[in-house]
DNA sequence: GCCAACGTTGGC
DNA sequence: GCCAACGTTGGC
């Protein structure tokens, strides 16, 4: 099982329409971005992810699980876009803000703060445990 | 609202 | 194949 980060703008797409979608989940569409895109060709059913909230929050609000491989892209006729779908798994307890991932040293080689313009991508196991921590989730 | 970082595009 | 120009993203 590999772990993942979703990044999106609330106002764009937020935790609570993705939760409203329940275990029906959504396509996680609109990324144009070669490298975040590959990342979604290297999940598998089951796979877990943090539900990121860009913009005002910068905080990881949710927990989200990949409930289909990537397949085309239904926003773009463009073959070369796919995407995955994933659905709402659980919220965090406690928001993990993007300063408490930034404060902590154990963290400081997350993608999220080594690039952070992409909108996808990946988490190490040790990443995913201490943010789950953080964040009040069982593991 | 600004700016840095980065990805993409297009001309050569 | 290189690189300048440009557009977009996201943090501050």
């Amino acid at each position: 099982m590999k772990y993942w980060l979703f990044k999106s703008e609330p106002s764009t797409w937020s935790w609570d329409q993705q939760v409203a979608k329940g275990d029906a989940g959504e396509e996680w569409d609109g990324v144009r971005n070669y490298q975040a895109r590959n990342f979604m060709r290297d999940m598998a059913v089951g796979d877990r992810g943090f539900f990121y909230h860009s913009q005002t929050e910068k905080a990881v609000v949710g927990i989200v699980e990949v409930i289909a491989e990537a397949h085309p892209d239904s926003t773009t006729d463009d073959d070369r876009w796919e995407c995955v779908d994933i659905k709402a798994i659980a919220p965090v307890k406690t928001p993990v803000t993007l300063e408490m991932v930034k404060a902590d040293d154990r963290l400081s080689e997350m993608v999220l703060i080594r690039n952070s313009r992409l909108s996808v991508q990946p988490v190490s196991a040790e990443e995913w445990r201490i943010v789950c921590a953080m964040a009040g989730v069982p593991t």
